[in-house]
DNA sequence: GCGGATCGTTACGCAAGCGTTTCTTTCGTC
DNA sequence: GACGAAAGAAACGCTTGCGTAACGATCCGC
């Protein structure tokens, strides 16, 4: 079941979320870095540096650093491929799983605010 | 009329949207940067550096700096409040409102794709 | 096993954002 | 008019992200 918006809405929802995770979250993640963490845990594994580029359109020291940044955040975790050792695997977290739940909680209750 | 969604809507949603504008936008601002051209677009004016400020919970530099990213990519425009010439009064732009337009559709388009 | 291709990382110089502090202009009050 | 308060900008040192290019490790076909 799609969900219908009318433009006003759209831009609603995203300004209250907007407004909102600004406020309570000081991590301040990218919009590169949110997409990454989205496509990591709402896409079926595996995912690699190489494939996560080529889904972002940008290059691979991207990935690399955004997994840097977001791991030493504990949101994402890195582990060898033991199949082929040149490939990088990107595991999901617990604190990363809650973090994108509150994410979605936000999103939820910030829908459930809009009149128009 | 609220907008009600599950979690995995919710999420689904942002997931689209984040990887659509990451993908179609080499300008990559930061979630504090939307926020606040979120928030002179929507909400009724006037708009000014300290009200931006208390409003996202950062300090007045940040709104700023801010505005002189986006004034350098046309997304706003500054003009000294005549009543009270200590304030800046933060305007709209054509360009920023076409690129706010842009988004709407966006999210409109990726809220029809969800399926679950 | 050797040579080329592939994967992820690191190095480099650069641009942009951050928080704190200081400065300049303007206001309001005495 | 003088003076403290307020608004926004500029300065400072620091951190983080960027794109390009180079680098080690690993795989695979011969």
């Amino acid at each position: 079941m799609p969900v219908e918006l009318t433009p006003s809405q759209a831009l609603g929802l995203w300004h209250s979320v907007s407004l909102a995770q600004v406020r309570v979250d000081s991590r301040d993640l990218t919009l590169r870095q949110l997409a990454i963490l989205l496509h990591v845990y709402l896409v079926p594994p595996p995912h690699t540096v190489r494939g996560l580029a080529a889904t972002l359109g940008v290059t691979k020291p991207v990935i690399t650093r955004a997994l840097d940044t977001m791991g030493a955040l504990g949101l994402v975790d890195r582990v060898r491929d033991d199949r082929d050792r040149r490939n990088v695997i990107i595991k999901r977290t617990v604190e990363g799983a809650l973090y994108l739940e509150k994410l979605g909680d936000l999103i939820i209750l910030q829908g459930r605010h809009l009149s128009l």
